[in-house]
DNA sequence: CGGCAGATACGCT
DNA sequence: GCGTATCTGCCGT
């Protein structure tokens, strides 16, 4: 893994909070060649290995496997019969567990992301993880992909200071509602609920 | 704006 | 079969 990602190698709940702040680049093909669109991570949750409320509580299956592999891959599912959403793997290699990237805010590429989200603008591009992944074109096939090579990067920035985040309850979630590992950076519109 | 139902397919029991 | 780490549109205030 690169070195300036081997923070990703902790425990979900350590790693979470860290993730706030650092950014996500993805690169596409165009009729003209290629484009970008880079975001800002402002909202993150955590899910363990031994938390009800995870894919991977119940162990090995062939779609959470890549949540016991190695750290720093994407972990990408799809829900609700529309919807996808995108994890970044965290802990060693034989560990189930994940951050789930909840909500962006957009840096880069702004057009093209309104475009993919039905011409939508403003904070509902990118403030929800199914939202996000419609606006940076993240499907099945990118799922189990190398987060340190294109298409799809993850930019590490300065950890932010623990008065910039606040901690709290998980959403849209049945089991383990008590677990406060739900993270997001304070006052950021793109929050997707508060 | 806030609440609610519907869409829709996949993994797992 | 059933539940789901969601979003959207439509209804009511």
């Amino acid at each position: 893994m690169n070195d300036n990602l081997g923070f990703l190698g902790g425990p979900a709940d350590e790693v979470a909070p860290r993730l706030l702040g650092c950014e996500l680049e993805r690169t596409i093909e165009t009729p003209d060649g290629s484009a970008t669109l880079r975001g800002r991570i402002v909202e993150t949750e955590a899910y363990g290995q031994t938390d009800a409320a995870s894919h991977s509580c119940k162990g090995r299956t062939p779609r959470t496997e890549i949540m016991f592999g190695p750290a720093g891959f994407l972990y990408v599912y799809f829900t609700y019969g529309m919807h996808y959403c995108c994890n970044i793997v965290t802990g060693p290699p034989g560990h189930g567990a994940a951050v789930l990237i909840r909500s962006l805010e957009p840096l880069e590429g702004v057009g093209i992301m309104s475009a993919n989200r039905k011409d939508r603008s403003g904070v509902a591009v990118t403030n929800g993880p199914a939202k996000l992944c419609q606006a940076l074109m993240i499907d099945k096939r990118l799922n189990g992909h190398n987060l340190t090579t294109a298409p799809l990067k993850l930019i590490t920035r300065p950890a932010l200071q623990q008065v910039e985040i606040v901690q709290t309850t998980r959403i849209g979630i049945s089991q383990a509602k008590d677990v406060p590992w739900r993270f997001y950076i304070k006052d950021n519109s793109y929050v997707s609920k508060f």
